[in-house]
DNA sequence: GAACTAACCTAGTGGAGACTAGGAAACTAC
DNA sequence: GTAGTTTCCTAGTCTCCACTAGGTTAGTTC
């Protein structure tokens, strides 16, 4: 049945436990982003990764362990991300670039974690949980150095609390659609996509900061 | 085993083949918005429609079936209300904020519809190449109305395509970022969701329309 | 009220996939 | 080489779910 034949299952060797830890790792992060949790079969995870379907169950107790362990570590990656690319003395603008830069370079670099973590995760309501738990680990760990950014001090004020929220999710948004769109168009450079994120982002929340809001029904001046 | 005292089952009445059939997608909707599509079992469909799954069966010839139906008819409602609130003859702006607002206006009131449509259809797929191309649909049918606001002339030049298929993505991920996120505040008045959208997607353009966009390594004046 | 039609049901089939028990084979130490 | 350990496999079990065959009952027509 299983031929050897197929590039990812040749010369079948035998590894540390570590090592193969390592490859199903990478292999499960790989189908669940292309299939989704519901989608990704065990079987298909213990194929690319060159064994069989229990030998994973050596190394993660449970379909929903080895995905809530990649959950975390894709996430806690990206979050370093922002921790060191956005803290700092130079202008604002200057350190948002660099962040989306870093940013947009990680999920590059590892395509299978962004679609991994962008996808939504349906299916199981409970998984659903979990993701978004994660979700809020990163949201709470990034939304601070924003905040701070644009001056916001009573993080007690719920109207405040909700335009942050709300900026998160256009920045998680804008973000994210991006990196799935750049993902199937790997001939356009980072610095255009980049560029684009900036322009919609950073300028217009500068606006706002300078009282250039939209309000609704009218410009306030003009 | 199906005991008649869940609300939902009471009183279970025999319906034309039409209402039957609306029934069960009004259902679908919710159970697919809910799980996704392989999350959604025809079972619980059946259950919300207050019938078994066989009589599924008489209304779509499959869940694929069942699936598409509604993702067409749900983009068509929404490709509509662009198609109604954006173009005239009113400075763009407010078309801008009149068409988001209907956008918002219409997740608001079909919030399992939204769900549905913005949830990433994993699994399966066909389902998700299914998903793709409904989508592109409405992407087909609404980007034109903001090209020619933008001045785009010439559709032929691959980096002005590029560039307009990034805005896109920023405006998709800004709208369904922010109708997911506000599905789960439904305190939040719509008009201050309508104006963090403005805020960030239309003055944002209209810099960039105004040539202040932001380009890599430092802003083109100052 | 009998005949007809259309909506609905009971009772299954078949396949996919998460997970496991227990044993075989490879590498290591001596 | 032999013993011990660790990696890996064969061969299942069990549950869930899409989908179907064929019969039943509720409305409708005359």
């Amino acid at each position: 049945m299983s031929t050897g034949s197929t590039p990812e299952a040749t010369k079948r060797k035998r590894l540390s436990a570590a090592a193969r830890r390592e490859v199903i790792a990478a292999a499960a992060t790989e189908v669940f982003a292309e299939r989704g949790y519901h989608g990704a079969s065990i079987e298909e995870i213990a194929r690319r990764s060159g064994v069989t379907p229990p030998v994973v169950y050596d190394h993660f107790a449970s379909k929903q362990d080895l995905y809530r362990s990649l959950l975390e570590a894709h996430f806690a990656d990206l979050r370093e991300v922002w921790r060191i690319n956005f803290p700092g003395e130079d202008p604002a603008g200057e350190r948002a670039e660099r962040s989306f830069d870093a940013w947009f370079a990680y999920v590059e670099k590892h395509p299978f974690a962004g679609r991994m973590l962008f996808r939504d995760t349906t299916g199981d309501p409970e998984i659903a949980a979990m993701h978004a738990e994660v979700a809020a680990e990163s949201r709470a760990g990034v939304m601070p150095l924003a905040a701070a950014e644009l001056g916001v001090l009573d993080l007690a004020d719920s109207a405040t609390v909700d335009t942050l929220s709300m900026f998160w999710e256009v920045l998680r948004g804008v973000l994210q659609g991006l990196a799935m769109w750049w993902s199937e168009r790997p001939d356009i450079p980072r610095e255009q996509v980049v560029a684009v994120a900036m322009n919609t982002l950073w300028i217009g929340l500068e606006r706002v900061q300078q009282g250039e809001a939209w309000s609704p029904g009218g410009r306030p001046e003009t």
